[in-house]
Order: C-alpha cells, then sequence, then structure tokens
DNA sequence: ACTTCTCCTATCGAATGACTATAGGAGCCA
DNA sequence: TGGCTCCTATAGTCATTCGATAGGAGAAGT
C-alpha cells in the first residue's frame, strides 16, 4: 500500500549519480554508498535501480565504463563522466532549481 | 528519447493539489489553473495527469467532492480538503523539505 | 433555432522509472 | 570445503505521468 520511499527519487537519481560519480571513477555499489553519504543518508539507492540507471545513462553517453578491481580486489566495473555528462549535469541542476523555486513559492501560499 | 517536461511533476502533485485547493472548494480545472499560478507558470497539469490524481486522492480520504456550478454556470465537481487532507499535506510538505535538504547537501558537494 | 465556441470531466494506451526479490560469480578466511 | 562478503545483474511488478481523444452541456453570435 504505502509508497515508502517510492519515487522519493523519481527524477533526481540520474542528477546524484552523476554528482556522485564527480570527477573521479567509481564502481556500482561505490556510487549507491557515495549518494548515501552525500545525502546525510536520505537517499539509500537499491541495486535495482542503481543498475538499471547506469545502464541507461551509460546507453544515453553520459557515462563510460570500464572493468577492473575494487578497493578488496574484486572485479568491478567502473564508471566515469563523460563530457556530455557533465553537461546534463548542468542541464539538471538547472531542472531542479527550477522545480524547487516553484515548490518554494506554491507552498508559502496560503 | 526526449524527456520534455515527463516527470518534471516527480511526485510532487499529490502535494500541489492539496495546496492549490487550501481551505476552499475548488473544480478540477480551477485547481489545475490554481497550480500554475502559484507555481508561477511552472507546473501545467493535464487533465490525463490531474484526474486520475484527482480520484486517486479522493479514493485515499483526502478530498471529498460534490457536483455543483462553476463561476460560468456549468456543471462542475469541486473538490474540498478532508482532515487527513490536512495530515498529509503536513506529511508531503515534510517529505519535500528532507528531500530539497538532502539534494542541496549533495550539490553543494564537488 | 442553429451552429460554433468554450468549459469541464473523463478515459485509454504508452512510456518511464522505481521497488522487491532473486541470482550468481568470485575473492577471502577459517 | 564451506560460508561470508562484495559486486554486478535481471525479472517481475507497480505507480505515476503523459499525449491523445471523447463527449456533454451551457454561452454566444448570427
Amino acid at each position: 500500500m504505502g509508497k515508502n520511499q517510492t519515487n522519493l527519487l523519481q527524477g533526481t537519481l540520474d542528477l546524484l549519480i552523476l554528482r556522485a560519480v564527480g570527477d573521479g571513477e567509481l564502481h556500482g555499489l561505490g556510487i549507491s554508498r557515495r549518494i548515501e553519504q552525500i545525502t546525510r543518508g536520505t537517499f539509500q539507492v537499491k541495486p535495482g535501480s542503481l543498475f538499471p540507471a547506469l545502464h541507461r545513462m551509460e546507453e544515453a553517453g553520459w557515462l563510460t565504463s570500464f572493468w577492473g578491481e575494487s578497493e578488496n580486489n574484486r572485479r568491478a566495473k567502473f564508471y566515469r563522466r563523460t563530457k556530455a555528462g557533465e553537461r546534463q549535469a548542468g542541464v539538471e541542476t538547472e531542472q531542479w532549481a527550477t522545480i524547487t523555486q516553484a515548490m518554494a513559492h506554491a507552498l508559502k501560499a496560503t
């Protein structure tokens, strides 16, 4: 019944991923952990949301990936942001600003 | 392909409707117009989004409705917020605050 | 009266995207 | 060897939103 935190992410996931990766390289679970970290625990991305998103974003050309070794010597796929991914981060940041401003205005009204 | 303004609402529609109705009575298109107004034109809710949402929210007990006459003497269904709807507005307002704070923090990080 | 316009409610089909649950490979350690 | 953890991955499901479309009914103009 409840909607848990369904829709909590709705549309912010891509931006969070792009932000989490930043200018570095991270593998899937690393991205997940970093998102939890930079949102102070508010967003906990589950594998079932994360991997489809990563594949989608690689398809879109915002991320590239390569196989490497994790900190624990395990096989892991690392992601890096592309130029297009940087631009996309900018676009989505602006969109987010528009939304929050509109909502702030709506929540102020009586 | 493109996402136009698909997902622009991202889960905020219920809250916007509750806010738009406020303590008064509004019919469907009136709610739609008021949302556009209080978000300064950012959110334009289409019938295909609005009516399913209204039905859903009435089902959930957050709104009640009755048939009446519009300002233009046309048959219209008016919606009013229930007590539960008021509580829900509070809950969703808090959730929204949590999300925006988390995002603000995430977008600040390098 | 008749046509046309606008207002208002309503539904359908498609697409998106997030969740739960599950699977499975592979290194680490006892 | 057996179990734990790390890591990637998919299947199935569900909720939400969109575009397109339908249609009734009062208003306005001729």
